[in-house]
DNA sequence: AGTTGTGAACTGATTCACAGCC
DNA sequence: GGCTGTGAATCAGTTCACAACT
């Protein structure tokens, strides 16, 4: 596999969406594709296709296409999703639970093995299939159960604390979800969903863009 | 307000932080602060701080700083959360009952009126502190309960069905929770959140960026 | 002295256009 | 004829550097 000397964060985020994508194509018998019905069916160019995946190497053949299993494969190794990852899940709160029996992840790979909460009161409780662990059995977990990602579902107030952690346990791979920015050193990674900054943004567009028809404004 | 005759999406990001950071700001006592202080807690620079406020006026005084009580209420009417929103949420699977009763959207003035979902079984059921409504019953809850903004937490397979619906009840901004692409008329506006996408991309910056200290590769 | 606001320079990403191959 | 792969051109976003102001 082509090493990624430098490939944009936007690339990686299209390549996933490729992915689905081509999974999608395939539940519906196509073998082949092309660069124009990839890009069309999560609103790119076809040449932005092609582009993306000329960070890796060539995977076409002229004239004809994309091989849909074969580009599956290959796309599946660029992510480094043709493996299994475990994950454990920080936080047996609403979220937190939601994403422990959530079959997506399990569907693409990500196992979620074990659910932390440092509240007494949840220790013990069912948390989908899991009991829940308490937090000073992190480092142990982490080793014994090969966790190698970590979600991060608690309250704003103590995410930084978990990110750290998580991180002395050596988790490398951290997922937000609380309302605030988490730093972890170099050679770890941090990416961060925040529900209530995509509706702020949501509401700036509807707000202010595009007034399709309405008489006012 | 300065109308945004064109703002780039990235700058609404960032706006939708700074924002989130001053109110941290004055939480903690903070009367006034700096472009400098301002980016370094979102991971941004002074100057990109500066030139974000740019796109709608001049907010700051010049070797002063910005006073954070009149910038959080700029800001506020710049992403249009000066107001309350009315907000559905469609699906009371897991991640939709975990929506439901978050409470960041309340403290962010996004207000969960009403929960749909079309199982029958879970018809009537309590969501948080709503019954679970029935699909039928949207045109008539969007009208009656001021809805423009809608939560999509249904199964892929259903999502653009449901946002076809809401578009059609005249629910303007669509949170899309759905791991697939959805569609909607000019005049309207989707965000999509997609777990499993992030942690493909988590995924790939671990396995293949920087090894901080790894012996290998 | 300190900090904003902003044109200019730069960097990076996207689109264009077409040669190369099937 | 059709579609990929890719250099060149364009476009957008970020950083720099400094004048303007308190």
């Amino acid at each position: 596999m082509a090493e990624p000397s430098h490939v944009p964060r936007a690339v990686i985020q299209r390549i996933s969406f490729y992915l689905r994508q081509l999974e999608q194509l395939r539940h519906e018998g196509a073998d082949t594709t092309s660069s124009a019905q990839l890009g069309e069916a999560i609103g790119a160019s076809g040449a932005q296709v092609r582009k993306d995946l000329a960070c890796f190497g060539h995977f076409g053949r002229r004239g004809v296409g994309y091989e849909v299993d074969r580009l599956i494969r290959i796309l599946r190794a660029i992510l480094a999703v043709d493996r299994e990852w475990h994950v454990a899940v920080v936080g047996a709160g609403n979220i937190g639970r939601a994403l422990s029996t959530h079959r997506v992840f399990y569907e693409r790979g990500f196992r979620i093995v074990a659910v932390f909460d440092n509240d007494a009161r949840k220790e013990g409780s069912a948390c989908g299939s899991f009991k829940v662990r308490p937090m000073w059995d992190l480092d142990r977990a982490v080793r014994e159960l090969g966790i190698s990602v970590g979600i991060i579902a608690v309250p704003p107030h103590s995410a930084q604390q978990v990110a750290d952690q998580l991180v002395a346990a050596g988790v490398r791979g951290l997922l937000n979800f609380a309302p605030v920015r988490v730093r972890v050193p170099d050679g770890f990674e941090v990416r961060s969903v925040d529900f209530a900054a995509e509706l702020q943004q949501l509401a700036f567009h509807v707000a202010h863009l595009h007034n399709h028809d309405g008489p006012n404004e």
